[in-house]
DNA sequence: CAACTTTATGCAATCGATTGCGTTTCTTCG
DNA sequence: CGAAGAAACGCAATCGATTGCATAAAGTTG
């Protein structure tokens, strides 16, 4: 072809929108504005067409970093995880993606681990790469930095999480909702003597199925179960566990236990056996979030199942809207949950 | 102090390079030298000090983006996974994580979902995004994207598969020794009709375990036991559960079944259990990989244990290398495996 | 103390794309 | 046919940081 001898087939020049325009006779901003699909400046259908052709014979590609800077819009948003490996969370980021992909956007993933220092730091490091905006799965309650950047107008949006008092958008899963579900259910099965392992209170999560939980108790009449409630320092297996023995240590006659998600309920399986009773025919056990694998883990976990993948769908919508300048809209959204009844929830033996 | 007037607190305009170098009543690039550590020219240990703290008095932060245009260095890499809702994988990102965080690089993470165009088209968008390599955790044994880029110099290295004849950098467990183990521990056990559930033969770990497989029947002196086997077309629960029943309709009289990874040795509890046979008493299984969680699903499962975390770390270590244009090191890095021995392997029924 | 190094800092080009504005060319109509 | 208006494209500044080179100041030496 006729610009073959400018091939970039071997050589590894990149090629610029300066070598198109060269190549194609015309200025560098002509090609520009040929190549942006919306441009309001108007050019010859024939030129365009040129140029198009020109520019992928020589295998253009545009320079992001460069459009960048001069539009300072980076088209790359943080994503920040408390921890990937936690499979809680893979199918949120596949839900982010699913939406920011298609329309160019690239994510910067995150791990905080949960602790703020950490957290403020790579909050840094997203703003120094010039994110248009961040998706945090990993706020807390009370998170000063989330806070800082929201009030100095980067678009912000926190998922399952939420902070305290603010305005920052989020997107969360129907807690309230979700306990009633289960204490309904463990209720109807004929339990009146229930326990609650909570999660983290500094994590809105943990704080509002508590709070659920002992409001929902007491519209249950169960008012004493309000108070059988140990309270988890971490989501995981361990806390689980210790929080299990430590709730039939000072309450052996509780008949169920509702753990504020699914990995303190499997802690909770082990915490129970330890103490020599089975699951669910001397405690039933429910958890929350309906992790993938829960089905072949015996017994089958009673627990609500909420939508991650949606909520990370939505969350990202609503990322782009706030940087798209929209005022509207809503602050929040609460996610439906559903009851999904298994094995480890029977009524109490007699 | 001094520059508060100059204070970035509510207001959220960046603050630049050329902002510092006015409030310090000195040249940009004077400050950029002060700000950079490894600046080779000397600058007054007096002017530096000023300067940093002008700097942060003022709440300077860099900007990548800029930074990157002139020096064409974007300090982010592109982390390639097939699915990262796949537990195999977040392993690997927190290793790869663990090196390049600390230094300073982001990681933009794409999902691959195992199809060509997909990553065809997503290594392009890496591309425009000026990432200094590529970290692709789902490479295709035949690759041309991969192999394309490599070759035009982009930095590569492949984890867990690598490419056929090719010198794309690579860590890759020690499949062969992890299917030798495995076999020596059911021949230990009396096996001698044994099957494999082999991975997709267009992945390397597919194919080298499969082959692995084979070799090691032949070496035990099991010649027929190497025709025994099925082909699954994805590493998942449905083709374990599909290749096991199709294994267990053409070769009945099997005891053991050695699958190419552990999510297919769970469809396999699935599709042998359809059969009305149970694990390990009438067919031993064995997995590879061991997946976090293995241990709650029972009969708790006999694999092999790689080290994905020290993968990724690997795989990190050995990009950088490639980025400072280092080029002695090996081309491949091969992982040591571990063979667990849990309870889906017995001794067969006599 | 002149001549010559060093040392410390300023100058200005540069990376590649975007975009407001200016200029040229083409329509169109009085 | 000439002028007003529109259409098509070029010009050049700009985004923020980096860096080779120039220059000025300080230090060294015989």
């Amino acid at each position: 072809m006729a610009y073959s001898t400018l091939d970039n087939g071997t050589m590894n020049k990149r090629v610029t929108l300066k070598d198109v325009a060269k190549a194609a006779g015309v200025h560098v901003s002509t090609v520009s504005r040929a190549l942006d699909p919306n441009s309001k400046t108007s050019l010859t259908d024939e030129v365009t067409a040129r140029i198009k052709s020109v520019a992928d014979e020589m295998g253009y590609r545009p320079n992001r970093i460069a459009a960048g800077l001069r539009t300072s819009r980076s088209m790359s948003i943080g994503v920040m995880i408390p921890d990937i490996t936690n499979t809680m969370f893979p199918p949120i980021v596949r839900g982010i993606e699913s939406v920011l992909e298609p329309l160019g956007y690239a994510s910067i993933l995150v791990n905080t681990d949960d602790v703020l220092a950490r957290e403020q730091r790579l909050i840094e490091v997203l703003r120094e790469r010039g994110v248009d905006g961040i998706i945090s799965v990993a706020a807390h309650r009370d998170d000063p930095a989330i806070s800082e950047i929201f009030s100095q107008g980067t678009p912000v949006v926190t998922l399952n999480r939420r902070l305290d008092r603010s305005l920052v958008p989020f997107v969360v899963h129907d807690n309230e909702f979700g306990i009633s579900l289960i204490l309904n259910h463990l209720v109807d099965l004929g339990h009146r003597s229930i326990g609650h392992i909570s999660g983290p209170v500094d994590l809105s999560t943990g704080q509002a199925r508590a709070q659920a939980y002992v409001s929902s108790c007491r519209s249950l009449g169960l008012a004493d179960c309000a108070d059988r409630v140990s309270i988890a320092e971490r989501f995981d297996e361990d806390e689980g566990r210790r929080c299990a023995v430590d709730l039939l240590g000072t309450h052996p006659a509780i008949t169920a236990m509702v753990c504020a998600n699914d990995r303190l309920a499997i802690g909770a399986y082990a915490g129970i056996r330890s103490l020599g009773k089975s699951i669910p025919s001397d405690v039933s056990v429910t958890g929350f979030n309906d992790n993938p694998m829960l089905e072949l883990i015996p017994p089958r976990l009673t627990t609500i199942r909420v939508q991650q993948f949606e909520a990370g769908r939505t969350g990202a919508e609503m990322l782009l809207n706030a940087i798209s300048g929209e005022k509207r809209g809503a602050v929040g959204i609460v996610l439906p949950v559903e009851l999904i009844v298994r094995e480890s929830t029977a009524a109490p033996s007699a």
